[in-house]
DNA sequence: CGAAGTCTTGATCCCGTTCAAGGAGCGTGG
DNA sequence: CCACGCTCCTTGAACGGGATCAAGACTTCG
């Protein structure tokens, strides 16, 4: 169920590409550095996902960096015991990978979850780019350094416990925020994953996600028609991801 | 009773160098690049902290990189409410404040948990650096991307929501990797840090740390007086720390 | 339409927290 | 030297948040 129909030369510039990190890096490399000749590879190559397909499996050699021009991927991680567990969603204009860097392979699954545009760069360009131009390289070390502070963001909520309401209430927002980020509604989208998904990268179960969701509702901070999501009280939503204890 | 005698300056090589991550970063940087004067400042300093002793603080400045040559420091995270949470522990060959790369500042206090003994590489200096040299450019990129590994690594047991039990297994089992690597024995060590730090590290209570080591003592799988430690059963701990339900 | 996956809601249970009290180690000053 | 105070550690008892088990409703798709 995998066909993944590729084409799209990097002629026309799709609209997330406008508020994309990698917008600068991809400028770049499209245009191939003064000296090198014009036969130089295409540096990204569109894919074009549906619901379910693969970017990528774990153990796959680790040939490129994926940028999501729209859409959202999920990666799974495959524990010894047969279990799986998401651990990040990545929306337009985000990476996915970055973790797998050190490595020669992949240690995820990337899974599209609707629709998804990915672009992809490919290491040998990048790292040839990075001895070519000090703006590349720049670029690459901030797009790092921003990755580990967002992991170690990351990392405190579920370090300190928080409460199931506290973790789900951040989660919606950081959805909220990075979407808005790329110029699409913060208050209003549609949740791209299952309640499970969510649980799996909580750390809780698809029941709690379910029965916090149904009481976010009740005391409308929220307003959910199945995956369409409406925030309608952001502000208390911030207060309850902060620790709040109206709840 | 904790009194280290170093002195050096950086004339001579200290014993913890010869394995720490940033060796060959080091000697790249002391030797200033073809092509500058000698006049180049000094890239490495010494601190030396003694127990309490900061590092950092939250807000300085992030003027450098620390790397830990002996003793041990912690991260501390102050939140609003008062409240401080410990991010990390950072022993003899490993880097400090990784994560504030991406900011002006540093977000966490970085203090000593015994005497020991630190190198700072000026920012100023090794972005320099990258710039003149394609091997220091490849060390701190891998160096970067290491960290994001460790960091995703650190993250899934706590989003699985391992239990108490297998965290710790998994945390005294990180503790006597790192050590081990560094030459120092990774059976027999001293814990720098307290009870209530390691609670807090891995999000949990003091009194659960007292418990749990109680209970691995009593099975024969540690032998704990005081704050020293020895691993009397490595395979059975690492046993607890993948899952085994033997306790 | 039926079948499978997803979501909701209820009842019970367990792990780790919290509260509380006491013990052990250590530095200080009498 | 011991008494004192402080911090850290240990152990017990009760509570509670979220997991788990279970059953039923809704959605999606062949």
């Amino acid at each position: 169920m995998l066909k993944t129909v590729t084409a799209n030369p990097v002629t026309s510039e799709f609209n997330a590409c406008r508020r994309c990190r990698a917008a600068r890096l991809c400028r770049l490399a499209r245009k191939p550095p003064a000296g090198t000749d014009a036969s130089t590879k295409v540096v990204l190559r569109h894919r074009r996902l549906r619901r379910g397909d693969y970017l990528y499996r774990t153990g796959d050699p680790l040939h490129s960096l994926g940028v999501v021009c729209s859409g959202s991927v999920q990666t799974c991680l495959l524990h010894p015991d047969g279990t799986t567990q998401i651990t990040g969603f990545h929306l337009a204009g985000e990476f996915t990978a970055l973790g797998d860097m050190n490595a020669k392979q992949h240690t995820r699954d990337g899974v599209a979850l609707e629709t998804t545009c990915v672009c992809e760069i490919l290491l040998s360009q990048l790292l040839e780019l990075c001895h070519e131009s000090p703006d590349v390289r720049r670029d690459v070390l901030q797009l790092v350094f921003d990755q580990l502070a967002h992991n170690e963001a990351q990392l405190l909520p579920l370090v300190g416990r928080k409460s199931a309401t506290e973790q789900l209430a951040a989660f919606l927002l950081s959805l909220s925020e990075r979407l808005a980020e790329r110029g699409f509604s913060g208050e209003d989208f549609s949740l791209s994953m299952s309640r499970q998904d969510i649980g799996s990268y909580l750390g809780l179960a698809k029941e709690t996600i379910s029965r916090l969701f149904s009481r976010l509702e009740n005391e409308g901070v929220i307003s959910l028609d199945a995956r369409r999501l409406r925030l309608t009280d952001p502000r208390r939503l911030a207060g309850l991801a902060a620790g709040a204890t109206g709840l």
